[in-house]
DNA sequence: GCAATTAGATGTATTGTACAACGAGTGTGA
DNA sequence: TCACACTCGTTGTACAATACATCTAATTGC
C-alpha cells in the first residue's frame, strides 16, 4: 500500500500548491471583477446578503478577520450606502448589518460579472463535475476552517 | 433541461462563493502556519524552489503581481539568505533566482507543518477524492487563470 | 548604431490587516 | 445593588502587500 500512500501524498501537494496560487492570484482577478467596489468590501457585503442580516462578528469569524477590520469595511459600506446598520432592540451592543436597496444593486450588477467570469471560465465543465467541485470545497471549507473552529465560526455550511 | 441549467448556476454561485472564503481567510491560514517567514515571501520562495531557478518575471506572471511587488518581495528573501540571484550569462538583464540551502531548510521545516495542516484537514478524505479534488483545481487554475494567460505564464500544469 | 522591448529597481500612495486599548452594554452573583 | 467578567464594536497605531509610474540597464531588430 505504499503507492497508495505516496499518491495521497502527492494530491496533498497539488492542492496545497494550487490552492495556494489561487488564493494569490484572487486579489488581482477580484480587481478585475469589480474595479468599482472597494475591493474587499465586496465581499462582506455580499455574505452580509447572502445571509439576510448578521452582526460584525459573524463577518469576522466567517472570514477569520479581526474585528477593527471589519468595522473599517463595514464603516466604508456605510459610508458609501451599500449596508444599513440596525441596533438590535434586544441587545443594545449588536448592530445587525442589512444591505440597502442600492447596495443590493450593486451586488447584484458586479455578481452578474462575476457569475460571466466563472461561467466562461468553468463553461466546459460538466454539470457533474461542478457539483461535485463544488461539494469538494464546501467540504474542504468546512472543516478546519482555522484554527477558530470552536469560535461558533462554521458558518460555511449552508 | 431547465433544471439542469438551475443546478449548474448553483453548482457556480457555490464554488464562487466557497472560493472567495478561502481566499479570504487564506491570509490568516497562512500567517498561523508560519508566522517566522515574511508570510508572502513564502510563497514566492516555495515557488523558486519548485522550479528550481526561475526569474522575477515569472513570479509575477504566476501570481498575478506586479513587477514591483516581486522585486521587493525577493529582496526581501534575499536580505533574509533564503535566496540567491544569479545572473545569466546570455541574457544580462535576467537574474535567476535559486533558493539557498538555508532556504530551502526553511521551506522544508515550513512544508512540514504545512503537509501536517492538510493532512489532518484532509485526513477523512479518499484517497480517489483527493486525486479528484487536486485534478478539479488543476484544471480550474489552469483556464483563465487571468487576463494574462497568454504571457507564457501557464506555469500551473505539473 | 538607434528605436523598441524587456528585466528589474525605486519613489510614492493606497489598502488591508492586526494588535492594543478603550467605551458601552449585558449578565451574574454576593 | 454594586462589582466583576464578558461581549460587541470603535479608534489609535503600525506594518505588510500591493499597484502605478518612472527610471536604468541590457537586449533585440532593423
Amino acid at each position: 500500500m505504499t503507492g497508495a500512500h505516496r499518491e495521497r501524498e502527492e494530491s496533498l501537494d497539488v492542492i496545497q500548491r494550487e490552492l495556494t496560487a489561487f488564493a494569490r492570484r484572487a486579489r488581482a482577478t477580484a480587481a478585475r471583477l469589480h474595479p468599482d467596489l472597494p475591493l474587499v468590501s465586496y465581499t462582506l457585503l455580499a455574505h452580509i446578503d447572502y445571509r439576510q442580516g448578521c452582526r460584525a462578528t459573524d463577518l469576522a469569524a466567517h472570514y477569520m478577520l479581526d474585528k477593527s477590520t471589519v468595522s473599517r469595511q463595514v464603516a466604508a459600506l456605510e459610508k458609501l450606502g451599500l449596508v444599513e446598520r440596525h441596533p438590535d432592540p434586544n441587545d443594545h451592543r449588536i448592530q445587525v448589518l442589512h444591505p440597502t436597496a442600492s447596495g443590493t444593486q450593486a451586488l447584484a450588477s458586479t455578481q452578474a460579472s462575476r457569475r460571466a467570469a466563472y461561467r466562461e471560465r468553468l463553461g466546459s465543465w460538466t454539470a457533474d463535475d461542478l457539483a461535485q467541485f463544488a461539494d469538494y470545497l464546501l467540504r474542504y471549507n468546512s472543516t478546519g476552517g482555522g484554527a477558530n473552529n470552536s469560535t461558533g465560526d462554521g458558518t460555511n455550511a449552508s
